[in-house]
DNA sequence: ACCATGACGTTTC
DNA sequence: CGAAACGCCATGG
């Protein structure tokens, strides 16, 4: 562990604070944290999110597309898809639909 | 220090 | 419209 773990701790807990039915983007949290072109180190955080204590509902976190690009490290199938769609979100062929209506902005949400 | 990788994002062909 | 290339940055070997 090191200090920089602050960066992935931070990607655990905005992740974590994804609330019930909507998703958010990697680059939105990484624009929060403060690391705008850092969109890809929050999906090696993800990456990391298995070796975390606390889950993270990394399945709440798509890319700006609303493509679950993610949903390869979940279990290779729909598992990704069928969580969201149990939270009351629409995917169609591993993309969110009403993205706009599901999205979560952190930089808008949290102070 | 250098090279390779990665759950992204944007631009270009 | 779809695929590829480039950029960006942290981590690992």
């Amino acid at each position: 562990m090191k200090e920089s773990d602050n960066f992935f701790e931070k990607v655990y807990q905005v992740a974590r604070l994804i609330p019930y039915g909507k998703v958010t983007s990697y680059g939105s949290i990484a624009n929060y944290l403060g690391a705008a072109r850092s969109s890809r180190m929050v999906g090696w955080a993800m990456n990391n999110s298995h070796a975390q204590k606390k889950e993270v509902p990394a399945h709440r976190v798509v890319n700006k597309n609303g493509i679950l690009t993610g949903k390869h490290h979940f279990n290779g199938t729909n598992l990704m898809q069928q969580l969201l769609e149990n939270e009351g979100i629409i995917v169609i062929d591993n993309q969110i639909q009403e993205l706009e209506k599901v999205f979560w902005n952190p930089m808008k949400e949290l102070p």
